[in-house]
DNA sequence: CCGGTCTATCGAAGCGCTTCGACGGTGTAT
DNA sequence: ATACACCGTCGAAGCGCTTCGATAGACCGG
């Protein structure tokens, strides 16, 4: 069965092949009857373009690519969750996603830049120090960021604003008559590494703590049970009268609760509990949690838009922060 | 900056197009000094083949697709796991990845089949009765299921052995002298949908548990706190004498070590623990879980590798099964 | 009824690569 | 020396598609 060509359906339609492409693409006026009949014979052939041809004459692949480095700490959910998004949106402009890890290195980048196996790259888990952004700036295909490096000038950035889910936390319990309020990050090797939005969610959250007039401290969070337990158990002892926790560390939210619950300090009577975290987490803790949720899917959304957008040239923002969301479950409650 | 083309490299070095071509696919033999010759200009012009180009001529785009539908229930960091391990190996054999969800459907299949765009497909978390498993019967190219189907004749599948990785469990607590044991797996839904491992999980532990001549009971467990809470107490309820448990359902593994605690019962003291999940999730929990740990990876790399067997034309066995392992760590300890 | 303007379609020239057959040149058996 | 095989290299023919310029009508105003 050999394959349907182009020239199959010019032949069965009974027009030239290039009024089949253009019928295809659309890209010059073609009467509706010939239009018609292409598209009859297009289906009853079962025709598909096929693309390493259409790649080479077009110079345009359709193709995406999706870097998603797979570093300690980094959640898997949510990075699957940006992933998925990426394709679906990808789909609806008619493109395919290839999936690259960090392997590689900048070296793969160049590879499928190069080969023009893609036309526009998306790039997941940015770090402040990214040995992929100087490579961006050099290539000919445009590039979108997820996250924030250093020197984000002449990139293409998009990410949920981490520093006012810091600070949306912070508001929250404020609003709840809490006065001292602390937040667990991510591990250690996540700031270490220098992963910006961890960060800034730490920075909004104590700027906008002590803006309110609170006492306010952040501090990193390892993600072992035990190790949570230690953690939660000092800072109880430190400040007794600490009265909000938020938690931003997917792995260590569960933990959490399991350690309040040890700690004989009841959620939410004693202890207010807010989570970043996606929403699925929180609905599933006990008992729901208040939560900022990470908005994978639009961030993913938006990106692909974005690069959509610089394929054709349009300008497009440098950098794109998407605001945060609260939403108040069971685990929140005004201080007594 | 026009990019650099075959015929560049040809007159750098001064021969033809087509001796560049075989010194770099190595298919017909050229002198060590010409391809030395051709190699120093290859890097010189820092040429990389056009993907397109080379598709078109060879029939083959030397990508694979990545089919991995999006299910409730599924656990999205093994599958990320898979993932990353199918882009590591599919790199390996010079190859890329195109990443496809469930949304299109078997038309997706088709389309990026019948344009040439990929050369063959791995198809993740298959189901018992699987809409895509017939599509793939049609096609040309060659795939890999990870799982197996109903009816999974002339199909290549790989997948951990997941009856003998229940049996596996059953066995341990079976020679730490427990003699009730139980088995919490995952969600409803799960095996509503006849995903096929969650039930040769459950099945292996009871067969292996009844030759054993212990009482094996095996039941489907949902994900939020307050249900493993009571699936746990209602368990322990009607079977006084349990000093065993099996849990096969990572979203839950956390909160059933949490409901022993809230019921007081201590791990491995009173109850023997099992898991059934990544390693991480067994060393992070307290006390760190005896565990059979799913080998993404390696099943990840077996579906890679058989499907470039096949893309070679060599045989290939219908069912590649991996043998599970248990790691004995602090939640499990003989029978008082 | 002629030049001018559109519109719908065609034909052909590539896009950059692989691969097939051809062809000198060197080595080996006769 | 002659025939033959073989090795290393070349040239050219596509692969299936897009796109540019050309063309043949249809339609218009003058």
């Amino acid at each position: 069965m050999r394959t349907v060509t182009i020239a199959d359906v010019a032949k069965h339609a009974g027009v030239a092949v290039s009024t089949v492409s253009y019928v295809l693409s659309g890209k010059r006026a073609i009467s509706a009857t010939t239009s018609q009949r292409v598209m009859r014979s297009v289906r009853a052939l079962g025709y598909h373009p096929n693309a390493g041809a259409r790649a080479l004459a077009s110079k345009r692949s359709n193709v995406i690519a999706l870097v998603l480095p797979l570093r300690a700490g980094m959640h898997l959910p949510v990075a699957m969750q940006f992933a998925t998004s990426v394709v679906t949106t990808a789909r609806q402009f008619d493109h395919d996603v290839l999936l690259m890890t960090a392997d590689e290195g900048p070296d793969g980048l160049r590879r499928v830049a190069a080969s023009a196996l893609v036309d526009g790259l998306v790039l997941m888990d940015v770090e402040i120090n990214d040995l992929r952004v100087p490579l961006l700036r050099e290539l000919e295909e445009p590039s979108v960021l997820i996250g924030f490096p250093a020197d984000a000038s002449g990139l293409t950035c998009v990410d949920l604003d981490f520093a006012r889910a810091g600070a949306l936390c912070a508001e929250h319990l404020a609003s709840l008559g809490h006065r001292e309020i602390a937040l667990l990050g991510a591990p250690h090797v996540v700031y270490q590494r220098g992963t910006g939005y961890a960060e800034r969610t730490m920075e909004g959250f104590v700027e906008a703590g002590q803006a309110l007039g609170l006492s306010a401290i952040a501090l990193p969070c390892e993600e072992g049970f035990d190790e949570v337990c230690a953690t939660v158990k000092t800072l109880l002892e430190g400040h007794p009268g600490l009265s909000g926790l938020v938690v931003h560390n997917e792995a260590a939210v569960g933990h959490v609760l399991g350690a309040l619950r040890v700690l004989g300090r009841r959620v939410p009577e004693e202890v207010s509990v807010v989570a970043i975290c996606p929403g699925d987490v929180a609905e599933r803790a006990s008992p729901p949690l208040t939560s900022v949720l990470i908005p994978a899917a639009d961030v993913g959304h938006q990106a692909v838009r974005l690069l959509m957008s610089k394929l054709e040239g349009a300008p497009v923002p440098d950098a794109t922060l998407l605001e945060p969301r609260l939403t108040v479950r069971q685990s929140t409650t005004p201080r007594l």
